[in-house]
DNA sequence: TTAATTGCAAACTATTTGCAATAGC
DNA sequence: GCTATTGCAAATAGTTTGCAATTAA
């Protein structure tokens, strides 16, 4: 499924096929992960859904997003500080992060399924998910870094 | 600084270099935690130290993992369940995870420095740190699941 | 001598869970 | 009508912090 075709009905659709109930809460939640390339935080996906949804509570995101993953829809992306984020790029990709602001771009490479597959064969796993996490400074923190410390 | 040539003195000499004392603890902690191929949680390293320092603090682990992260002599892995993990191969690598037994398989590469350049190239980030992450199941578990299942 | 570090306990934060009320199927 | 789900509050788990006593430099 890519971000072009995700309407309600196929939502809807997906959370049937594995019996879970399509409630209204469920549709606002998985709406937002799925069309978020932010990376967002469960914080910032409840943020969100209270615009159209005041009562919303932060469990039920958090139940909401653990659906989405058994659903193979969303990926969590834990970090050694502050919260996890949640991607909905099911893609073999690389997460370019900053670690002063934070922002991460997603960047589409072959290399990526290469590497898979190389993985593959040298351990004989059969593999499922991958995470490729790449972490520096983006051009407009450098650029803030320099400033500060002139 | 390679694991052959990791020797008490060569720990207290990173230590002091950026000025932080070379307490006992810390230098087990550290001698424990980089000698460690098993990406070992700050629990387990506790665990390693205390049968030869009986007193230590949980904290004091943690602190010194912290102390390790400054020196860029180790690597913390967080995951969306469970404790971080804290990884001494700083090289560019993949880490070849078990969804089921939890081992991790390090594989090095050349793909992944590769991958690294191309990011670095895309998207302009001062590219600093990574984890290659690929999730499976080990050829152990693979067999152990299709006897349960038959 | 003095400033950093230790170990304890308490605090903190993100996430999960139990449960009565509610809503989908 | 039955069962899953909601939203609240409380619990949990991992990690961090404050502080008096201790130790390295």
């Amino acid at each position: 499924m890519t971000l072009q075709t995700l309407t309600d009905a196929s939502i809807i659709d997906a959370l049937r096929r594995k019996r879970f109930k399509a409630t209204s809460q469920r549709i606002a939640i998985c709406r937002i992960a799925l069309a978020s390339r932010e990376h967002p935080t469960a914080k910032r996906i409840f943020a969100e859904v209270k615009k159209t949804y005041p009562t919303v509570s932060l469990a039920t995101v958090y139940k909401t997003l653990h659906v989405l993953k058994q659903l193979r829809l969303v990926q969590e992306l834990a970090f050694s500080k502050g919260e996890n984020r949640f991607d909905s790029n099911m893609e073999p990709h690389l997460n370019v992060a900053c670690l002063q602001c934070g922002k991460v771009i997603d960047v589409n490479d072959h290399g990526a399924r290469r590497l898979i597959l190389k993985a593959a064969e040298k351990t004989r796993y059969t593999i499922t998910d991958q995470r490729f996490d790449i972490y520096g400074f983006c051009e407009k923190c450098k650029a803030r870094m320099r400033l500060t410390t002139q």
